[in-house]
DNA sequence: AGCACA
């Protein structure tokens, strides 16, 4: 196997990732950019030194996490190309919800802070609130209504299902609002779709993920995917 | 290069 012998697991693990990157901002463009393969529970990145330029992205489902391993191997992400892999154990997140989470023995002290928690909880009976309940940053991104979710990724995208009277200029409006735009493209002999071009492919899924979805008609939900190339 | 959950 090219990515070693890690067994397929629903979290990836990324390194080679640009170390100048802030983490908040990179744990956000990662996200942005690994939602098109699939709904993602948690994304964790450390800046400490023998963490940094590595992170973890947790995904729903397995298959997710392998079109992300194979899809976006050594794309090209601040200016480095990713190296992705399976992690190699299972997020704190994944088994909190399935119920296997142990906590881990290493960390003394924080034992003793979630054991302070334990006490609100010991008089809580456990109704196995099982699924989502506990506390991540999982933000629903509901697809809009057609999920084209397979294309590479690319600085330009293609927006399907606009209300025929759409302008390249309310378009311009819209999508300008996110760093990197370029220009809108529309063709008169096909209404309804417009290509829209950012500097970088990062860049553009931003405004997919932001976009997605977005009505300029109540009919009309707009389909973002990337253009092909 | 480096596999954690501050």
């Amino acid at each position: 196997m090219l990515s070693g012998d890690i067994p397929p697991n629903q979290t990836i693990y990324i390194k080679n990732l640009n170390e100048k990157v802030k983490k908040e901002e990179l744990k956000r463009s990662l996200y942005c950019l690994f939602s098109q393969y699939g709904r993602i529970l948690d994304v964790v990145a450390l800046k400490t030194p023998k963490l940094r330029g590595q992170a973890w992205v947790a995904f729903s489902e397995v298959t997710a996490a392998s079109n992300a391993v194979r899809q976006m191997q050594n794309f090209p992400f601040y200016d480095k190309p990713m190296r992705i892999q399976y992690a190699k154990e299972k997020s704190d997140c994944i088994s909190k919800a399935d119920g296997t989470y142990v906590m881990r023995e290493k960390k003394k002290k924080q034992e003793e802070k979630a054991e302070r928690k334990r006490r609100t909880e010991e008089a809580q009976p456990a109704n196995g609130p099982a699924a989502e309940a506990n506390g991540g940053p999982t933000v629903s991104y509901r697809t809009g209504t057609a999920g084209p979710q397979e294309t590479a990724p690319n600085n330009i995208l293609f927006v399907q299902n606009l209300p025929v009277e759409t302008t390249s200029q309310m378009l311009q409006l819209l999508f300008e609002q996110y760093p990197g735009f370029k220009e809108v493209r529309m063709v008169e002999a096909k209404p309804g779709i417009a290509f829209v071009e950012y500097e970088d492919d990062v860049q553009a899924g931003m405004a997919m993920q932001h976009l997605q979805g977005f009505k300029i008609t109540a009919q009309n939900p707009m389909a973002i995917s990337f253009a092909k190339k």
